[in-house]
DNA sequence: AAAACTCCACTTGTCAGGCAACTTGGTTAT
DNA sequence: ATAACCAAGTTGCCTGACAAGTGGAGTTTT
């Protein structure tokens, strides 16, 4: 049976098949995106579905209901499930599940630059005097920090996440998180060794320092830049501490 | 019954009632993301979601599938189904639903900007001959476009494009591709009177130029500040085109 | 007494069969 | 010819059941 058998082959993290319907719904996705299935074209039955991957109907509907939940196909009670128009989706999906290739390291750190420069630049035009007092709370505590000798990756963290949280827009907030989240992650995983980096929280605290000032100025050109070159040091950083 | 109740309520676009699934996986996502369900506890079995719920196992299964495939909850065959830690999970959900409010169609134009911003400013940094020759390509039958009187719209885009699709970078393709449907989704929706674009089709070749140049020149700065201006423009033009 | 082992209740994963609601196309009646 | 109608097909949902895996209680062994 064919699905049984790229059970077999693909696991997952913990070692453990991945369920029926994830396979399946793999196995659609597929189908849509290398367009052998044409959008407004109707998918077989789930009957049909069921015979030709040998399992059984519940599972079709799990793995076809996946398909809907991101947008990729419609189903309509009695006439049947048809793929989606590529654009009407409403949904956008971002999965970053293997950073085993070095380059979608790289492509997530790139995104998140482009959101952290944007933000910070949208937070120096247009911010409220509360605003500003948050973030420069955050720069004072992770000066603390720096003074306790810790190494302020929590309050680094919550620097950054004041400035973006000042331009109001929630997917600037949510997509800088989660991509932030994801390369900590890596580091995490990567390598525990946080020691060195202790030593270049005073380098770091600096460049926050500079960006501050540019929000505080409201000069948008000055804060973007001074955010990229925090962040292009950061991304030196990051490669010097994994040492490549 | 409580899952009656709300079906009764919301209604989809087309006016058709949710599905259960739809319904309870809304319900869960909300358990947990209000922090009622904290990270690491355990979900009720299936059979007591369907006792609570009034719906059947199927049904259960079906939504816990869903926040399982947005990475929220990890179950483990035999023990349950657990809250997963907010930062382990791999995948990114954007859903951009309604327009309903003005200042959600404002924060995804801001997100536009940043990221084809930053793609352009990639560009310009690191290209090929190949990606030149394409670029210039699209301009030319943008150009093409408009001496035949049309609004090229569609050879706008590609231009755009091609440029992004230079950056090498995945993540910036899909997103971009995907902010820009939305965009464009939302203005034809909202009005479809093409009409009084078609005469600011040379104002925007000439800033389309503008930002060739800045590639061809290979000067970040330059190409970040003229893709910045031609979005800013495109979204002044926007705001006059919905005559607000 | 502590550790290891065994067994069993419980939970998730999957299957089978069936009924209700809805769509569609052809058929029949007007 | 047109309209009403009907029947087959399809999705939405339910009940009941078994297999596979987990965890703890009770039992045995050291």
């Amino acid at each position: 049976m064919v699905a049984d058998k790229s059970r077999s082959e693909q696991r997952d993290i913990l070692g453990r098949a991945p369920s029926l319907a994830d396979t399946l719904a793999l196995r659609l996705r597929d189908e849509i995106s290398s367009g052998r299935l044409q959008a407004g074209e109707r998918l077989p039955t789930e009957q049909q579905l069921a015979l030709t991957y040998g399992v059984s109907r519940p599972i079709v509907r799990e793995a076809v209901g996946r398909l809907k939940h991101d947008g990729l196909v419609l189903s309509r009670q009695g006439a049947g499930a048809f793929v989606a128009e590529p654009g009407s989706s409403s949904v956008f999906r971002l999965d970053v599940a293997d950073f085993s290739d070095k380059a979608e390291l790289r492509h997530i750190v790139e995104l998140l630059m482009a959101v952290e420069a944007s933000a910070t630049e949208h937070t120096a035009e247009r911010h409220s005097e509360a605003d500003l007092a948050t973030i420069r709370t955050r720069l004072d505590a992770m000066q603390a920090a720096i003074d306790r000798g810790e190494s302020g990756v929590d309050e680094d963290v919550a620097f950054h996440r004041a400035i973006i949280d000042a331009t109001g827009n929630p997917f600037f907030r949510d997509l800088s998180e989660f991509l932030d989240r994801r390369v900590r992650n890596f580091i995490r995983t990567a390598r525990a060794n946080t020691a060195r980096l202790a030593g270049m929280a005073q380098m770091v605290q600096g460049e926050h320092q500079a960006i501050f000032e540019a929000i505080v100025a409201r000069d948008p050109q000055k804060a973007r830049m001074a955010a990229e070159t925090h962040l292009k040091n950061a991304a030196a950083r990051l490669a010097l501490y994994l040492g490549r």
